[in-house]
DNA sequence: GTAGTTGCAAAGTCTTTGCACGACA
DNA sequence: TGTCGTGCAAAGACTTTGCAACTAC
């Protein structure tokens, strides 16, 4: 029994929200940034909307910064460098993904691997500069 | 102004218990396994001795699952693999670890880079067989 | 009209924190 | 004896959910 899914315009802005930065927003900036267009819109919709688009493979959590979920509506596979100063979420597009690992973990432990994350972590340009002036 | 740390038998259990197990335990986890022995153990005790034991940097949190940071008294750098289904945190340590991606990150991109996570979704062999009975 | 979507607020979960008390050095 | 560590409970932060109202089809 398929369920139906019908256009709705919060959804619509949500998505488009996330598709219009590459800062891999939380859930919050997402509200926050869509509330004086949308000034009836809630937090729980996005929320809502959110874990929608996930099950959708719409959208995908590429981290967990601060106790915060990042999104990312670029859900092929690529690398990610988050700053452990200010939080940011920064795509790396020229490191190439490896794309044998999965089948050499798969086959050396016997385990069903879906896809895997790389994650750098360190601090960014930005934080980087501040610290050196203090 | 370096501040002299004291021993305590709870850190020391607390301690004691991520060593003693390769399931890369939640706070809770430890909080229930050690409850029996130590009946007048805290929640917040737990959470203060793995933030404690993090900035000395003899454990590390490894993964966010379902909400709960996992922790791992295993500092050198190792790969990991998650179950989706489960939520288990499984250490692959004979897949090796590339040291000279941070440096790559590091020249291709700018970034000061400390260090990187590897980590491999799927299903683990438990939840496999599990999922092919039913 | 039926069923999906939302606002609102309450509840749920995980983690942190303030304060008084207890314990190590 | 001066701090450091802890229990307890409250607070904080993020996310989920119940319900009634609204809306797309």
């Amino acid at each position: 029994m398929e369920r139906t899914i019908r256009y709705s315009k919060k959804r619509e802005a949500i998505l488009e929200a996330i598709c219009s930065t590459d800062i891999h927003p939380s859930a919050d900036w997402i509200y926050q940034r869509l509330k004086p267009a949308h000034p009836d819109l809630s937090l729980g919709t996005v929320y809502r909307n959110l874990n929608f688009f996930r099950e959708q493979g719409t959208v995908q959590c590429v981290a967990v910064v601060n106790g915060q979920e990042r999104f990312d509506a670029n859900v092929r596979p690529h690398n990610h460098f988050i700053c452990d100063c200010c939080g940011a979420v920064i795509d790396l597009h020229q490191i190439p993904v490896d794309a044998g690992l999965d089948r050499q973990v798969s086959e050396t432990y016997g385990l069903q691997v879906h896809h895997h994350d790389l994650v750098f972590h360190g601090t960014c340009a930005e934080c980087r500069e501040k610290s050196q002036i203090s």
